[in-house]
DNA sequence: ACGAAATATACGTCATTTTATATATATGGA
DNA sequence: TCCATATATATAAAATGACGTATATTTCGT
């Protein structure tokens, strides 16, 4: 797959969609209000980043029920997983990487992505 | 070293400063006029991207005599360089990046960093 | 000390990005 | 059909970022 770089890297340069993708990157698929309740912010913030996320095809989405699913996109060309993998294993137990998955951890009445297919 | 990961990739979502150490991961230590004619980019314009490259510690600079060399900075953490690594073999190839380097090697009167150390 | 070359900074302006708030759309269940 | 939940979008204001042009600083050679 083709990306412009410059463009990959502005999607990285936002708190929250670097801590979305991160978390996407350790925890798989994951809902907009996992995300909304993992992060602590509005649910129409984690919302626009995260259809712009899908405008530059760095996540695809996957409407499951009056869920939808996003997730890392596997056709990111190998320098750009890469790239997130490094990004992933530096920072995952740092803040607020490693308190996000604490928060979707104690997530009330979570959606289970494998479930519903 | 320490490093805010936002902030390291706001640096990257500029195609000058991205560019810039794009070259720099690959050629080593380069003079500002070495850039700007790389680049083919105005002077001022490629100063200051260097100096935000250098204010968050993305790069070092040392001078030598007339002239200012920037490298990256090799106290960066660990993830932080293999995210250039793995940028710089996904993209080295691929314009503009291979015609900087095109660009940089027909440079006259190019001033060598290893003699005016 | 003076001029030339290399580099840095200041200023004003324009374009892009992010945000909060409000509202719209879509889905599922009663 | 009606309501609740999940998600998306519109709008306008605020903040941020980048730019060109002009000018300042530093260093070297004479």
């Amino acid at each position: 797959m083709n990306i412009d770089t410059v463009q990959f890297y502005k999607q990285l340069a936002d708190e929250t969609r670097l801590r979305s993708l991160v978390l996407m990157a350790i925890e798989g698929e994951l809902c907009v209000c996992e995300l909304t309740h993992a992060l602590g912010v509005s649910q129409p913030k984690v919302s626009r980043h995260l259809a712009q996320l899908r405008e530059n095809r760095l996540v695809r989405d996957r409407r499951a029920g009056q869920w939808i699913f996003y997730r890392i996109n596997p056709e990111l060309p190998g320098w750009a997983h890469a790239v997130l993998e490094a990004t992933v294993k530096g920072v995952r137990h740092r803040e607020p990487f490693k308190g996000d998955r604490k928060a979707l951890a104690t997530m009330p009445n979570r959606p289970d992505a494998a479930c519903c297919a």
